[in-house]
DNA sequence: CGTGCAACTGTTAGCGCTAACAATTTCAAG
DNA sequence: CTTGAAATTGTTAGCGCTAACAGTTGCACG
């Protein structure tokens, strides 16, 4: 009692089968694939996946077959079978962002070139939709999974316990890591960019990210920035937050009000360059040179950085790099090649411009 | 003849199942939750998908045995049977660009709320690799396919006759579609941007975009720029090209020389605001002052444009809307909602900042 | 009490592919 | 010519789920 409405018989008129308008409601399956060419389905199979092991003149047949009938493997139904999908997901914070679209970028490059493909959710950067994803990206069965950040829900976590497979974590580091981990310190940032102030003898340091509640990268890079403030005999930062840690306009007037009740300010550390861009503005509004009178230090190196004005110093992260290195870790580990879990520090650097 | 390599029996000591540190190798699958509630795997299915078709205290045990294995329905086996697989594929250009960015991310979220996944693709403007896209997502036995702009290879043209699913065109209009189209005429922005010179009395006119070999988004712009010309009685605008759509470095040398070849040039469009901030610096360096001796506009509205200086004023194009818009159009089709094919103009608009 | 119908649950047969093994053929070596 | 291993192909039994239909139960009604 087959469900297909019609049999798709190979007999009948031999007409023009395989030409260009010879239009079928349903696509090829690989059993008429083997009737054309006079083999069994399994021959078929292994000829499109190890040709090599069939006798060359199969082959022929099998492949004249194929493209006789436009035949197009079923990948899930493969995935069924082999219980492998050949999709990986990764989990983003936003792909509004040009870093995280690089991260992306750099992963599925990497993964398309190994026959792989990608599955790509966005958080918000809010842990229960991460969680709702990994949920739903767990259902469709991917082979791995990349999570930006270390900080995750429990209900990630247990999900993630359950379900074993490879895991990435990038954009941080961490020592107790689900499994690999392919990033930086948001710590040594935050530090490097006090020492960046420092050396330049700015002595009134603020920072100006989301709320640390709990310590998500934001905050690591403010830890960084308080600890060597108290290293090099500085006052402690002070700091401003937005609770939506990517808007602008919640970043302009946040530093308004920190400028205001700090004026003596010298030097602010921001999150990310979209909430040092607003900064900018700020600074413009309150009338503070930037950088004579203000230093302002980005975070990322978006797009935008260069083209602000003043341009944006600001720390630049490798995020294609991170990208394509998660990808590898995952194959490496999915093809077996023995690996387990990775470590990787892939650093950061200040990028000089105008703004600090 | 089991491949799996242990029973999960509920059986053996009813110890701490389903507790968090309960870590099985396998997760779960619908027969055990069927034995654990006790009911035929079929009831499973159904108190998981129509849960209003079982007896309540049916579901309530159901639910319990869920709850209790940590159950996760295998998407893609379902998929199989259903024929559906609740996946939409979306190929951009790419991700690296704001604009697209946000067609995405507004194709993800509505899918996203109705239950679908989104697999993205990007094409770096190839038409090839675009069909090589096209044709690994019909593999995957997508539901949908949303393609930007309005030419394909005939290679895609092809796979899609013969597989027959829902496509939206995106970015672009046309008269021959291959399912539905959401967009806006990219003629009508070309020549909205003449009309914008010369309503402002420039007479010199330029173009810098990709070369309109086979006649894309840019091209169409170029052409909306020329009859505008025509019209107004202007000379038609001279051009300038870059091979690859998006190269900043490439667009700065190709407007340097079009600069130094037409001094008279007072209005620049360009193809989009990536080129556009290039052409900026260029004015910089040939001592053009932006606007009063060049008009800059450009195309787009990439997040970059409100940033650079002086900021530009340039194209905005409603990209979420685009993407949310396509989404709609799928899944009305998909629901079977009776609609057939559509056709969207979200049109676009000139946003005037500083540069021209 | 039978009857009929609605509400609920179960059985069977796949979706399109491939792992594992079995069968067959080929062919060099004895 | 055997013989046995290698090369090639076929057979069977699922992967985990659900459509379609076939029970089964409960209950109002005549």
């Amino acid at each position: 009692m087959s469900r297909r409405t019609a049999a798709l018989g190979t007999s009948g008129e031999p007409a023009p089968l395989g030409s260009a308008d010879d239009v079928r409601s349903t696509p090829a399956r690989l059993v008429e694939v083997a009737r054309l060419a006079g083999v069994s389905t399994m021959t078929v199979s292994r000829a499109l996946r190890r040709p090599e092991q069939v006798a060359p003149l199969t082959l022929q047949a099998v492949q004249r077959a194929v493209a006789q009938l436009g035949y197009l493997p079923d990948s899930a139904a493969s995935a069924m079978a082999t219980r492998r999908s050949h999709i990986i997901a990764a989990i983003v914070p936003t792909l509004m962002n040009s870093v995280y679209a690089s991260t992306v970028h750099g992963l599925a490059s990497v993964l398309r070139g190994a026959g792989y493909e990608l599955m790509i959710g966005d958080s918000g950067y809010d842990l229960q939709t991460e969680a709702s994803l990994v949920r739903s990206f767990l259902g469709r069965r991917v082979d791995a999974l990349v999570l930006t950040g270390v900080e995750h829900d429990d209900a990630t976590r247990e999900l993630l316990a359950r379900h074993d497979l490879p895991v990435v974590e990038i954009w941080d580091l961490t020592a107790q890591p689900i499994g690999s981990v392919v990033g930086f310190s948001n710590v040594a940032a935050g530090r490097e960019a006090g020492r960046y102030f420092a050396q330049r003898g700015r002595r009134h340091w603020a920072f100006l990210g989301s709320r640390p509640g709990r310590e998500g990268r934001s905050g690591k890079r403010l830890r960084g920035l308080r600890e060597t403030a108290r290293a090099a005999g500085v006052a402690a930062p002070v700091t401003a937050f937005v609770e939506d840690g990517m808007s602008a306009s919640a970043g302009h007037a946040a530093v308004l009000a920190l400028l205001d009740a700090h004026p003596h300010t010298d030097a602010l550390f921001c999150a990310n360059d979209a909430l040092a861009t607003a900064a900018l503005r700020a600074a413009a509004d309150r009338g503070l040179a930037v950088p004579a009178a203000l230093f302002i230090l980005g975070f990322g190196d978006f797009d935008v950085a260069a083209h602000t004005s003043p341009a944006l110093t600001t720390v630049r992260i490798p995020g294609r790099e991170i990208g394509a290195s998660a990808a590898r870790v995952l194959l490496d580990q999915l093809d077996g090649n023995g690996q387990g879990p990775t470590h990787m520090d892939l650093g950061f650097e200040i990028v000089q411009r105008e703004s600090a």
